[in-house]
DNA sequence: GGGGAGAGATGCCGC
DNA sequence: GCGGCATTTCTCCCC
């Protein structure tokens, strides 16, 4: 344990990245208070001294420590203990290890960003570059807008000159994507003092009970995909050996 | 490179629990289309064969595939390469390694659920037993009701004998919370036939605009802390040593 | 820093 | 499975 301790300090004072296999329970106090029994879990101390307790299985982090925590290390009666906290935001996190599997870490740099393709702002840009996308007659005035009565995707008008709100969602559409265009159509009827303004869904689906409010606002919808530009990984495309 | 595919593979195929510092660049197709340019980073594949890659700063993945994908491992040309794909859900994920730096593995077990105190649950059942603290004369009715109209967390009368229905928010009350409590509100004055419904927001903060809102539609806010119910790390207790 | 809204959101529960 | 909704949401962008 103790050489264990030498070393996560080390690589810690040296704004390594570094991960521990341990079994360990864990304490919380902060935005809420949580305890997490003893179990095998992975714990990563990040460069910018995040910290994440991730459980053998799933998506999320089960423990986290925002960035900029401070993290002390400590061995007592042949267990680890990390302590980490935030004092800025009043964040604790105890972690109290029987048992260390391995311990690594390295000095790991990256600056790099990434670039995503399909989200809902590249929808926006698709209905306003081909606007018969959602209508033959729609003519777009603008996109992305944000103003003060709300961020509008797309806004434009439609056959008969009534303004037109248009909210995109690169998923199902629910009842708070509905609510929101109807936040929207209001402060708008409001600001320009006019009954005709429509509100409309671009979306790949809308759910039944968000079809029925839509309805009863007098609220369209038209079923857009998000765009994806790369379709690469057909069907018969060869894969690399399995093992 | 070798080596550590041979390492990488076994490991995988014993259900371990995998972490990989390395450079490399990751592709993702998917839900989006994503690539991220070469830098350094952490990747860890799961037993349940999800598969994360965290940059050396912040809190979330920068990459995933969901539990369930399978992992293929290969060396081509001095370069370790990873190709994940779930083919149910129509993901797949590339990972070109440059360089590795480490390769640790261990086979972790934990079924362990974590226990959290101060959701909005927590503060509807406190409001609910404690009713007094949103309004003296406030007799909670229900809380937390799976209705057809909506989820509401605590229903109940006020001295006027209206119906009153509470939103809670653990934490900063904001517009979306407003029109959440507002499609409750109307969907039960047309279920009950009767204007004399109240709305009302209980939560630590609510934003200036939120509560604007909340005026214009009638609806109060009272201010109310999640609860906590372990007050630990006083101000003076003493830290384990630092360093 | 607050406010607003998206996310390849995730995860939970209920039907 | 879908639907509704909270999350120690996280993250980004704008004011």
């Amino acid at each position: 344990m103790d050489s264990f301790a030498v070393q996560i300090r080390d690589a810690i004072r040296r704004n390594e990245t570094v991960v521990i296999g341990c079994e360990c329970e864990v304490e919380y106090s902060g935005r809420a208070e949580a305890f997490l029994p003893m179990g095998e879990r992975l714990i990563i101390i990040k460069s910018d001294n995040t910290l994440l307790v991730h459980q053998p299985e799933g998506n999320a982090p089960i423990n986290y420590m925002k960035p900029d925590a401070k993290h002390s290390v400590a061995v007592e009666d042949g267990r680890l203990y990390i302590r980490s906290q935030n004092l800025a935001l009043k964040e604790y996190l105890d972690i109290n290890m029987r048992k260390v599997h391995f311990v690594n870490s390295h000095a790991l740099k990256d600056g790099q960003k990434i670039q995503i393709i399909g989200t809902e702002k590249d929808m926006s840009e698709m209905i306003y570059n081909n606007p018969s996308l959602i209508s033959p007659d729609f003519r777009p005035l603008s996109m992305e807008e944000h103003t003060k009565y709300g961020f509008i995707d797309v806004f434009g008008y439609d056959k008969d000159n009534n303004l037109v709100i248009v909210e995109c969602k690169r998923y199902n559409a629910d009842l708070s994507a509905v609510t929101q265009l109807r936040r929207y159509v209001e402060k708008m009827k409001k600001l320009k003092g006019t009954a005709n303004i429509k509100g409309m869904i671009a979306a790949p689906k809308i759910t039944s009970n968000a079809e029925q409010m839509a309805k009863d606002w007098g609220f369209s919808f038209v079923a857009v995909e998000p765009p994806k530009y790369k379709e690469r990984y057909k069907k018969d495309q060869k894969t690399l050996t399995h093992f």
